[in-house]
DNA sequence: GGTCTTGCCTACGGTTCCGCTCGGGATAGT
DNA sequence: ACTATCCCGAGCGGAACCGTAGGCAAGACC
């Protein structure tokens, strides 16, 4: 349950070219405006017009830009260019394990983990998070100040358990 | 946005715990009820007694058990004892992100994937799980056909998208 | 055509983490 | 004592993650 530095690093650098109001952006100013490794988010970008989400144009005057508008990108679609499924356990897809025993009903709970990411990332949109209008869903979730605590715990000392 | 062998490993032996009728088991009695490698799941039950989830009685006649009742430990509980804080950013909390620019409201997104997790995880204790009553939160999430499936997308074939 | 700019591709290196094993030491029953 | 069981630290092979480097390909401009 680890959001690696290639999501984080793919969501700024299309967050910045959806918000960008020139037709092409150039590598270079895309590193520059959120301090990212300039080879390493290359990488990234690669990745992402593999999968149809950014086009590029090369020579002089190229740069990058959003393959569909940004309404139409949802994050669910970038995390799963750069980083492969949502969620996956032990390499297996959710409603793929098979679990016996006691463990019978643990498929229902990853498949469950799987819908709850998918709730989030699939109705928020890049256009979304660039005006700050994020879905009700994460409105309603973020609503709860507890959201925004690492973890409480009723009993404990909250700074015990971090998260 | 990957569960860990650890984490899935960690539950089924709790699992298995939670539904024993004895009042405590041995690690070889876990290992071979759900087949898990032997030495590995000994240190995770390790973690686990660390963090005040199970108890351990060494000796002959010694085992495992759950060191509350199985309807007060959170699947949530249990991922933290094992693999840490539920979402992390390059080892950041959600909170503690700072963005500029474009990706100011990326933070947002972040505490509210890791909220969506908590809604599932906090939600539904071991008990839950071996008996087969997942909360009304997973329900209703599974209850959607779709959840099931790897991902649907409207304009291309499913097999090309898997997740 | 030549040159410059920019993205594209392949390969590689360092580090960390994951999954797992091993060997022995501590502790409890008999 | 003896045996069964958990405890603990070390280590290890491989993979993934993060990032770098260098050269090649394509487009713009003179």
């Amino acid at each position: 349950m680890h959001i690696s530095a290639r999501a984080d690093y793919a969501m700024r650098a299309l967050l910045t070219l959806a918000a960008s109001d020139t037709p092409r952006v150039k590598g270079e100013v895309l590193t520059s405006a959120q301090s990212l490794p300039r080879k390493f988010l290359e990488q990234i970008l690669t990745e992402l017009r593999r999968a149809g989400i950014v086009q590029s144009q090369r020579g002089a005057d190229g740069g990058y830009c959003l393959a569909r508008p940004a309404n139409q990108i949802t994050l669910a679609d970038v995390m799963r260019a750069v980083d492969g499924p949502l969620a996956e356990v032990r390499g297996l897809r959710p409603e793929d394990t098979i679990y016996a025993g006691a463990a019978e009903h643990l498929q229902e709970v990853w498949v469950a983990v799987r819908a709850s990411l998918r709730t989030v990332l699939e109705s928020v949109t890049l256009a979304d998070v660039v005006e700050g209008r994020l879905s009700k869903v994460i409105d309603r979730l973020n609503s709860d100040p507890a959201a925004w605590i690492s973890h409480h715990d009723a009993a404990h000392d909250a700074a015990h358990h971090p998260d």
